[in-house]
DNA sequence: CTGTTAGCGCATTCAC
DNA sequence: GTGAATGCGCTAACAG
């Protein structure tokens, strides 16, 4: 067994087999009408010689790479790590494998990763949810096939799959609103975001409806210490008559929930929370949380479905909404 | 403004430009000498023509991508997730990227995985905790250069990082003693995999130095649904006179915590309860969780750091192991 | 300092 | 059905 300095090419597999290149491309390709005589000995060749194709060079030829780059904002994030894996999964049936882009939160060289990440692969999902909406109009197209997630309306003709946080907002304060909650918090994500500002809008949409309804803004974050962070404000509004607040997310509702035990609030009882994503640990919270849950993993296998149809050269897909479904648990009810 | 139907190549901009393709290549590798008037030329005709380099091209050239593999058990795991995002942080500083292959747990296709992802990368880190060694030791040298994870020892000349899980649940039954814990559970996880046999070293060595020690071994696993399954058998030995438990890791001891509660057990009153990991939702758990920290993001850098060096070429790298931190919170009291 | 030439490894014409 | 030739886009020798 003589050991290569460099790997095996085809024209060595072509050689051993004393056939022809185009023969042993053939083979490998599966080719149909090759003459079964030469299959064989090119097959014996190529495990003679541990013969793998050159990736490279057949990226060349194909000007495709069967890789697709995925730039998300912060690979700490349960949502995104679980759309990663929703693509990761889906593409790999297919023969694709997901390169990650962290822009780490930096949303100014978040164009740059974008490109950049463009150029080494076929397509890209890009998870851009602070990016303004027409600095991502110019990015999207500059960087085609693309599908974009969270962020639908703000590229026409780009497929989008996202989440209709605005809708769930609604379910959510309707679950509150009708265990007799009036006076609410809400405990708002990143100022930029745009799935933020989804969320405000259905907070919006319910005081349009009802008009005895009270809601505060208060300023939050994303993660759980944002979350802790915000319990004197929290607390103040409750002492001046919140009952319930919905966090930007389950990070921050979990957060909260353990700054509000460590103040001795008792939640529900004295005032109800609520999350948003459904991520693992919401179950396990203490109170268990009522959260909004949205289908992660499906929608990752949707990201790949309309983007595997985009290199394909199908065209732009519909874009797709998945509603999130309400989680009743403990961490909601009625008011005192 | 012309829009192409195929990129601009290098050839184009040399014509736009009136100079050779090697002019143009000098220039955008920043050779030095170069004519400034040539260089003011060429870069007007690639930002004229909107020219980007085919990474393609230039992988085949070179015979390497600028891309390292991490091919990782599951992506859910915070874990792999935290050393996923050092990786792809320290990479990106030298240009490097990184493409995420999920095994999803099926440790049969974990070779194919491997090696499929090595021939379209330059290098992989490998996170295969339940391979057995000599498969393991068969697959990396298949998959050269790589940098094994968690695989101490498993296979010599072969840079390994790695986390003294043996060292950290020593410290931590050694607080345990402290307290004046006896009798102990160790909720352990999944049977094949190295990282829960370290632990149980760890157990062993605390035994084999403290006669008056008892440790009862339990079959867990690696989520919060594994550590609320074994809320039976955790208060079966609590009642035959356990005090704490040990956890695989803090996932685990975070869904046994919550299963306790529910179960009217308190923590750390009536048992004592530990993790591993320190992941950022231990300190945010009722009670807040003891655990073991390690330095997950460090641990990346250090991955790649070794990873470079083999790519260079530069000789196997000394080993690395980080001693977890005892992290001492709420859930371990005194036993009553 | 610049241009010309020759591959990198493969898939794909096109003749045979 | 098979082989010989051509080119994917780029960089590295080599001349000039």
């Amino acid at each position: 067994m003589t050991a290569r300095a460099h790997p095996a090419t085809i024209a060595d597999v072509a050689a051993r087999a004393g056939v022809s290149q185009a023969s042993v491309s053939r083979v490998l390709n599966g080719k149909p009408s090759v003459d079964p005589e030469i299959v064989r000995r090119v097959r014996r060749a190529v495990a003679e010689l541990g013969y793998a194709p050159s990736m490279a060079a057949r990226s060349l030829v194909h000007g495709r790479n069967q890789t697709v780059a995925m730039v998300v904002p912060d690979l700490g994030n349960p949502m995104f790590q679980g759309i990663l894996e929703g693509v990761s999964v889906a593409a790999a049936v297919d023969g694709y494998r997901v390169l990650v882009a962290d822009t780490v939160e930096r949303v100014d060289d978040e164009e740059a990763t974008a490109v950049e990440a463009r150029q080494r692969c076929d397509a890209v999902v890009l998870c851009a949810p602070r990016l303004p909406a027409d600095r991502l109009a110019r990015l999207v197209e500059r960087i085609a096939p693309v599908v974009v997630v969270n962020r639908q309306g703000d590229v026409p003709d780009v497929p989008s799959v996202g989440v209709d946080y605005a809708r769930g907002i609604r379910d959510l304060v309707g679950h509150l609103v009708a265990l007799g909650h009036r006076d609410l918090v809400y405990l708002s994500g990143p100022g930029s975001s745009r799935s933020n500002a989804d969320r405000l809008r259905g907070i919006d949409d319910a005081r349009a409806a009802d008009a005895s309804l009270r809601v505060r803004v208060l300023d939050g974050g994303s993660g759980l210490d944002d979350g802790a962070a915000a319990v004197d404000a929290v607390d103040a509004a409750r002492r001046d008559g919140a009952t319930a607040v919905v966090a930007f997310n389950d990070l921050v509702a979990l957060g909260l929930l353990t700054a509000l035990r460590r103040r001795g609030i008792d939640v529900p009882g004295e005032l109800s929370v609520a999350g948003f994503d459904d991520i693992p640990m919401a179950a396990y919270a203490a109170p268990s949380l009522t959260t909004l849950s949205v289908p992660r993993a499906e929608l990752g296998a949707q990201v790949w479905t309309r983007l595997r149809g985009l290199i394909a050269g199908e065209p732009v897909a519909h874009a797709v909404t998945f509603r999130p479904r309400l989680e009743v648990r403990e961490s909601t009810a009625a008011p005192r």
